[in-house]
Formats: C-alpha cells, sequence, structure tokens
DNA sequence: TTATGTTGCTAAATCGTTTTAGTTTAACTT
DNA sequence: AAGTTAAACTAAAACGATTTAGCAACATAA
C-alpha cells in the first residue's frame, strides 16, 4: 500500500494539513517543516493520489481528444504534437478514436464529460450533422476546441486548415503546367473540408476560364487507394478525355495513379496528378506524388495554445472572443505534375 | 452545474445511499424505485463523478498504455485494436507517446501510477534497459502487461511477435530464392527484437550452410528511409557483392532500394529485398516490397484480453501464472523478391 | 402470541486530498 | 502590563460517490 498524507502525519508528529501545505509550497509553513515533510516523503516515495486532489479541486489535469481515425498519419501528427505540448505543461491525454461513427462520438463525448477532463480537443467524424453533444460541451463549462473537421454553427474555438485554399492552390498548379481538361475526385457531400476542397476547385478553373464540366467530377466515399483505382478506371471508361487530376486525398491519387500506369498512360506528360494531406507515401512512390501540405504539427500546437490560453483565462471575469484559426496549407511540387 | 446524487436524493425525497443503489441496480431496492430513480437521473442527465466513485471504489476503469512511437503505423494498429476492446469493456485508455526516451517512459509510467489507472499496456523504448520502473508497476498492484518490445526478465504477462520466426522466415525466403550472398541491415545491438531478426537470419544461414559474414551485417540506429539508403551506400562503396538483403523495417528497405535504383541496379533479379512490419508503403512502391506481417491488431486484441482476464482475478484467491503469447508471423511475397 | 425473516430503506463512515477558519505561542508595541 | 501582530501550525469541513451496519414495518412460522 502506498503512503498517503495520514500516514505521513502521523509519522512526522503533524497534521494532515501541515503535510499537505508543505508538499504544496504553502507559505504559512516554515521552511525547517517544508524540509522535513519534502524529503520524508520522497524517501517513502510518497505519490500524491491524483483522483482524491481532483475531488476537491475539481481540476483533473485532463484533456480528451477524439479523432475520426487514430491511423491516419494526419492525425496522429496532430495527437503527437497535442500530446507532446500537454505534457510539458502536466496535463494527461486520453483520446477516443470515433472511427468517423456519429453515434461512438458521442458516446466518447459522454464519457469524457463524466471523467470531468478540462477540455475536449475533437475533429468531427464525416456523418457528425447534429451538434446536441458538442452543445452539452459547452453547457458543461467544459473547453471545447475543435480542428480539422468543425461544425461551422458551433461557438467554440477552432483550428481548420485552409481546405479551400489548398484545392485552389493544387487546381491551379495543374493549369499553370498546361492542364486543361482537369478531373477531380472529391469527397463526400457533407464534410466541410471535401466541400471546401471541391469549391477551391472550381474557383481555380472559374478564374482561368476553364468551364466547368460536371461530368469531371466523381465522388469517392472512404478515400482509400481502391476507390482511387476504381474511379480512375470509371472515367477512362466513359471516354471523357483528361489531362489532369487533383484527387481529394493522396490515397486516392495513389489508386488512380496505379490505374494509369496499368494502361501505360505517362505520368506526369499526359496526365498530371496532385493529392492532398502529404502522406508520407507519396514522397516514396514512382513518379513520387505532388500534393498539398496541411501541416499538421502546427495544428496540434495551435490547438493546445488555444486551450491553454482558455484554461487560463477560465473562472476570471475575462472572457475572451473565440478564435478561429485558419492555417495555410503548401503546395509541394513532386514528379507526378512535373512535365518535361 | 451538474446534478449530484445528493440533489437526486433530495428531489426523490430519499436518501443517498437509496440512489446510489437504485442506479447501481442493487438487489435490496425495490423495482419501483429503481425505476423511479433511473428515470429521474435520466431527465436531468445524470452521470457519476468518476473521481468520487474510485475514492471509495478504488477503481478507475482507466488502462494506460505506452508506445514508443505514436506516428508509427504498427503502434497505431495496436491502439485501435486495444481502444476498441476498452471500449467495449467501458475503459477508458489514457495514451502515452515516450519517443523512444527511457526517461519520458519513467515519467509517463510514473503519472500513470499516481492516476490509478487500473492497468498499464507498454511497449518499451529502445534504450530501456533499467526495469526499476516497471518493477514498481508490479509492487504497486497495478496489473503490467508489455508487447513487443518487452523486458523478459520482468515477470509479468507478454505478448510477443515471434522475431527471430519472422527473421528466419524473410532470410529462408531469400534462400529459396537462389540468394547466397544475403545482407542483414539489423537494428540497434539493445532492443530484444532487434536482436531476434538477427538471430533468426543467422539460423537461417546456419541452417542452408551459408557461411556467416559480419562485414555483411550493418546497424541502423533509429530505422528510418534514409538510412537505409546510407547504409545501402556504404555497402556498395565498400565493394562487398550481395544478391540479398533482409532490412529490420519496410522503412530501411525502401531507403536501400532507393540507392539501388539509382545505381540502376534491378531488383530483384540482381538483388532481392525484404523488409518487416509490412508497412502499407510497402505495397504502393514499385516494385513493391515483399515483407513480414506481425498482426498487430491480433497483438491488440491478445494484450486486452490477458488485461480482462487478470482484472477479473484481482482480490481473488486464484492467483493466475503470467503468460507469455508469442503471435507467429507471416510472409508476404512481392515483386521485391519475385524472380523471373 | 411471540419469535423469526424479509423487504426496503436510512444514517453514517469512508476514500485521500485541499481549504477554510481558527488557535497557540512568541515577539513586539505602547 | 496589556494589547496587537505575525508565524506556524491544527481541526474540521468539504469534494461526491460507495458501502456497511442497522432499523422499521410487515409477513410468516411456531
Amino acid at each position: 500500500m502506498r503512503p498517503s498524507l495520514k500516514n505521513i502525519a502521523q509519522a512526522l508528529s503533524l497534521s494532515k494539513a501541515a503535510v499537505s501545505k508543505a508538499l504544496n509550497n504553502y507559505p504559512d509553513i516554515s521552511q525547517e517543516t517544508k524540509n522535513l515533510v519534502q524529503s520524508y516523503a520522497k524517501k517513502v516515495g510518497y505519490k500524491a493520489n491524483s483522483q482524491a486532489s481532483f475531488l476537491r479541486s475539481q481540476k483533473t489535469k485532463t484533456i480528451g481528444v477524439i479523432v475520426p481515425d487514430i491511423t491516419n498519419p494526419f492525425f496522429t501528427k496532430i495527437l503527437r504534437a497535442i500530446m507532446s505540448k500537454a505534457h510539458k505543461n502536466n496535463y494527461t491525454i486520453i483520446i477516443g478514436n470515433s472511427k468517423e461513427s456519429f453515434l461512438l462520438e458521442e458516446k466518447l463525448v459522454n464519457q469524457f464529460l463524466q471523467q470531468k477532463v478540462d477540455g475536449i480537443l475533437m475533429s468531427l467524424a464525416n456523418n457528425t450533422s447534429q451538434y446536441k453533444h458538442l452543445e452539452n460541451i459547452i453547457t458543461d463549462n467544459t473547453i471545447l476546441i475543435l480542428f480539422d473537421k468543425v461544425a461551422r454553427l458551433i461557438n467554440c474555438s477552432k483550428v481548420l486548415v485552409d481546405d479551400k485554399g489548398g484545392g485552389f492552390t493544387a487546381t491551379e498548379h495543374l493549369i499553370k503546367k498546361g492542364c486543361t481538361k482537369i478531373a477531380h475526385f472529391r469527397g463526400e457531400l457533407n464534410p466541410q473540408n471535401s466541400i471546401d476542397r471541391y469549391l477551391g476547385y472550381r474557383e481555380a478553373l472559374s478564374k482561368h476560364k476553364i468551364k466547368y464540366d460536371p461530368n469531371k467530377v466523381l465522388i469517392s466515399k472512404n478515400g482509400s487507394i481502391e476507390e482511387g483505382y476504381i474511379l480512375a478506371k470509371k472515367l477512362y471508361e466513359s471516354n471523357i478525355k483528361i489531362d489532369g487530376l487533383f484527387c481529394i486525398t493522396d490515397m486516392v491519387a495513389l489508386g488512380a495513379m496505379r490505374f494509369f500506369k496499368e494502361q501505360k498512360i505517362d505520368i506526369p506528360n499526359e496526365i498530371c496528378i496532385i493529392g492532398f494531406s502529404n502522406d508520407i507515401v507519396g514522397s516514396l512512390v514512382y513518379p513520387s506524388l505532388s500534393t498539398i501540405d496541411q501541416n499538421a504539427t502546427k495544428i496540434g500546437n495551435e490547438v493546445m495554445r488555444l486551450f491553454i490560453s482558455e484554461e487560463k483565462l477560465k473562472n476570471t471575469e475575462i472572457k475572451l472572443e473565440n478564435q478561429s484559426l485558419v492555417l495555410q496549407t503548401k503546395l509541394l511540387k513532386r514528379e507526378s505534375t512535373d512535365i518535361t
């Protein structure tokens, strides 16, 4: 059995209060006593029981993070940044994987609230379209910060990627390479980042006076390699000619690339391809895949920065305006768009 | 403010005890009262305060998991399995990322113990060679389960990959393809799985009467693509001829592949290459990379299975023998060893 | 009728801290 | 000498649940 405050108090013939105060460096305890208590505590390996402390102080020093897919490198990079910063600030991170399921997401939120986390940082599942659970977080006076896949309507701080700008940059890059017949494999209709990347695509076309052709836009449901392959095949067999392709994710782009390579279509000289999200794989394949980098580490850092500043102001008079940070993307030019 | 037990008790003119028992389905409360309490609790959105519950019951329903690298797909797959199973059993997972640092690992363990987790599931950092922190876990009467990178000397349940068998299979596969001059890019000297894969390599050579040549074994420190490239270059420039290469990880193999491709060396016809761990990337490059699959999902499931069975027997007379599960690997033959 | 059980509840202790509101002792003022 | 102040503590309440022990009230058995 680990020693408790009481044990130490008895051993040193002090009150529990004195011991607690000595350990927490209160001013009304003599330095002598503090030294005594602290060295004794160290000797017997005393560790405060967090649960008991939290019960009294109402701070759990715990943050809940929910992501839609823990195996997606984009999210693990964000997680790594969050965890690293959390650790430096003495926070514990509990992680939930919603597996892109609204129901699971809802359950996780409730569980986290029950655990009295100090804040919830989350990226929404694709099919999340009701926001009752998010409102609950706010009503509960728990800090909520959304990132990447967010709900615009919810009044909380957010860190988003400039998906529209990214879509624009990607498409314009193809145009600058001379492409005029540009297809887009987009994501599902609901999630905002799928919509935004699509809007960026449209905007780039319109800026450069290229007529929009809905037949060149296909929908990928799960963003997988297999789907990229199937969509490319579909497009090819429907005899719609293209010389450029912008895909919602690198995986979809890789699938498409595989199909075109099988057909002996030269990438980039016959078709330029660009993806989105800078998955490590894209730099390893041949030809290497041009893509849009989202700077996941920065997202994680900003999310934690927002959390910490909100936490500081909690229970004070000052009420901070909720911030919506929009992080710029970066174009990575690689072989798949490098026309010679 | 969220409603507490006391609030409900007052509202329904019952004692706190009755309310608690009604919610936890104790037999000495009438069905009528249970219905009343449960429906009222639901109505007002009552959620038990986990901290308070713990303080009394000494069960946190929380499991701490520590991995050396949260961005490594092998570990995220294990995590996904653990989290999924944990969720089904009403456990919360807190995750620590040791970043392959012994010091951070130690800190995380202490933090978890302080939080009074019900168990710690962990894979050790490469440079962990003292085990005091692990012994602390056991002394603390907290369940400890090690996986993948384990400490043989510690007396707890373990789930390991048959790294030696995997190394053997990988090497023998090269031999069966006709390779006789087989190099091995191994990992650091300390971690057990690096040692075991190397031993498997030695065993396969010796079984097939191929003389072991220490000059053909190079050490990779961090298992990165860049290192694979550098090691391949080193070997090439030292003029040691090889026709087969077994790498400790897929990343190292990919780096080596990149170098050989630059040198216009034909893979697999001049050199066969095989990696280890079945990273998704390996299936996407050209030529696709043969590898050894470790079945990460199974590891995660088995770890949780062990935890739950130990948890059940905790505080009972029955003392289970600690189990060491060794999971078999699977050879995935792909283009990089497919000699025509 | 009296003893015995059963049912359904309550009161109070408890978990291990933190925090509030004193209390004691000594030193210092006036 | 009486009053004030400061330093260094202590006692007890509080956090919000769970659990133990026990008590009515009523039913059943001897």
